[in-house]
DNA sequence: AAAACATTTCAATAACTATTGAAATGTGAA
DNA sequence: TTCACATTTCAATAGTTATTGAAATGTTTT
């Protein structure tokens, strides 16, 4: 994955009715959804769900297909696992365990805030 | 993680200079940068970058201490494995083979692209 | 204390994104 | 062929985000 795709894939998932549909899609599995079903589920309007499918699918998280008079929208996994390791690829200088998840690798906590302006 | 939080982790990765900067730091390991270092690595205005350092420090996504004149931040490896796991969790109906990265599993391309528009 | 340095703040502007109503398209049923 | 249904397109608008120059802050050196 090259770093405008990431963009655009991140992009796509950065805003709360996308990252709906997307996590809706990713728990359907692939058979995917009719749209009709989705704009049901999370109570969107349907032009507003095309404008939301569409971001999606030009990022390539998301596939269409036709079914009769409805539209079966099913995430694409592959790209999901794509920016995965492109935000988590060649991290610590080649030294992985410095940054792997879980346990006994709590980040410092300390400098979570900014210092923050004393004088006026 | 919420899906607040996920949504401004996203958008604060959605962009191209902070997505550098994030990679930079994350290849960079715990003891993170200077920010002049990154303002040269990646050549942004001291104040740009401030900008982007701000969003990315309140997703959650990095940390700074000051150290003398300069200030420096480091990425927060928790908070990327967060994200991932908010984005993979409860996939396929607690099949999670289905979605598995790897060979084998090579998403349906057929239905890739949008079916087109095709009268006039 | 003054100068130099690294970074941040502020205010203005340009560019982009989401939402909506109304109309259109493609498909299936009567 | 007419009607109903599911979804998409279009155009307008409101809201958000990135970038920049200029000024300010906090720290170290002289």
């Amino acid at each position: 994955m090259k770093k405008h795709d990431a963009v655009a894939t991140l992009a796509a998932l950065a805003q709360d009715s996308r990252l709906d549909v997307f996590r809706l899609l990713v728990e359907a599995g692939p058979d995917g959804m009719l749209a009709g079903q989705v704009a049901a589920a999370l109570g969107l309007p349907p032009n507003t769900l095309t404008f939301h499918f569409d971001r999606l699918r030009e990022a390539g998280l998301v596939t269409v297909r036709r079914e009769g008079r409805s539209m079966i929208y099913a995430a694409r996994f592959e790209t999901m696992h794509a920016l995965v390791a492109y935000l988590t690829d060649h991290c610590c200088q080649g030294r992985p365990e410095l940054c792997k998840p879980g346990p006994g690798n709590a980040t410092r906590l300390s400098a979570a805030r900014k210092p923050e302006r004393v004088s006026g």
